[in-house]
DNA sequence: CGCATATCTGATATAAAATCTCAGTTGAGC
DNA sequence: GCTCAACTGAGATTTTATATCAGATATGCG
């Protein structure tokens, strides 16, 4: 990618194969992927270095599986959240959830200034719910009172 | 604990042990802590093992720093978040929030069915914010832009 | 162009965190 | 008290990520 050199890293071949391997993924990856379909002779530390890099030049974002597993994707938008899917592990971009002004006016009660945040959230996507509201349409899944049973961690 | 009859756990030697310790920390702490104030005699393999116990019976909670450090705590309230503060580490419960609904409404966009998420805020406690804004009372923190520019995971 | 130097690489060691193994121990119920 | 399944504890193992450092290589300057 060029965002390196606006950034005053070098371009070097190790991180030229980086960026068209993450640009080859369709999902998420985790570094050690990333780095089986490199050449072998690119060593595991420079992927890590790179996406690092690319982490904090909102390049890449990091998902955090609900088993704990870390893994990277293309970042399109700015600021988003992800679903995450716990069956088939797919991750979609979470789009008009707007939850800064929640939380900036929660935090006031506690006079405490909000300088980031995480947000995770899993459950079932289109493809493996059990999808007896296909003939329906929709709807349906708004009654279903276990979909309020979230545990949260 | 008493939690542990409840489910079917035995009350042995070390879990009292480890429930004495647990009542006894004042903030959140890692396995390892923990492990460190019980009797040398005790391994620490029974400490992950009760902490995930108390964890899924939500007797405590895990904690997730900024810096990836994961921490328990006990759990007071059943649903919570954090807002967990950058320089001394303190963790706040996060109280008058409430995104579940905004998570799902805006999930059905996406046709996905929560089942859970895990929801971390990290910012600066009254006691370590920069506080100009002391001698007014309160209010400043609207006024600093920068609060918005927190960056996301 | 070709040189100097600070950055970067790659192999390996290391660290940190949590789980696994399994023989021996212990608690709960009869 | 006895029995047996659950539990413990020491250490090995796994996983994931970072540190080390001599050698390689971009980049910029002349």
């Amino acid at each position: 990618m060029e965002a390196f050199q606006a950034r005053g890293y070098r371009s070097t071949s190790p991180r030229r194969a980086i960026a068209v391997a993450i640009g080859a993924e369709q999902h998420h990856f985790t570094a050690e992927e990333l780095w089986r379909k490199l050449p072998r002779s690119i060593g595991i530390a420079p992927v890590y270095r790179t996406l690092k890099i690319l982490v904090d030049a909102d390049v890449l974002c990091r998902v955090l599986l609900e088993d704990g597993g870390l893994r990277y994707q293309l970042s399109h938008r700015g600021h988003h959240h992800h679903l995450i899917c716990t069956e088939c592990e797919v991750s979609l971009d979470l789009i008009g959830c707007d939850i800064e002004d929640t939380l900036e006016s929660a935090s006031h009660i506690h006079d405490f200034e909000i300088t980031g945040h995480w947000l995770e959230v899993y459950g079932l996507c289109a493809d493996c719910a059990p999808d007896e509201q296909e003939l329906s349409g929709r709807g349906s899944t708004f009654a279903r009172d276990d979909s309020h049973d979230s545990h949260c961690h």
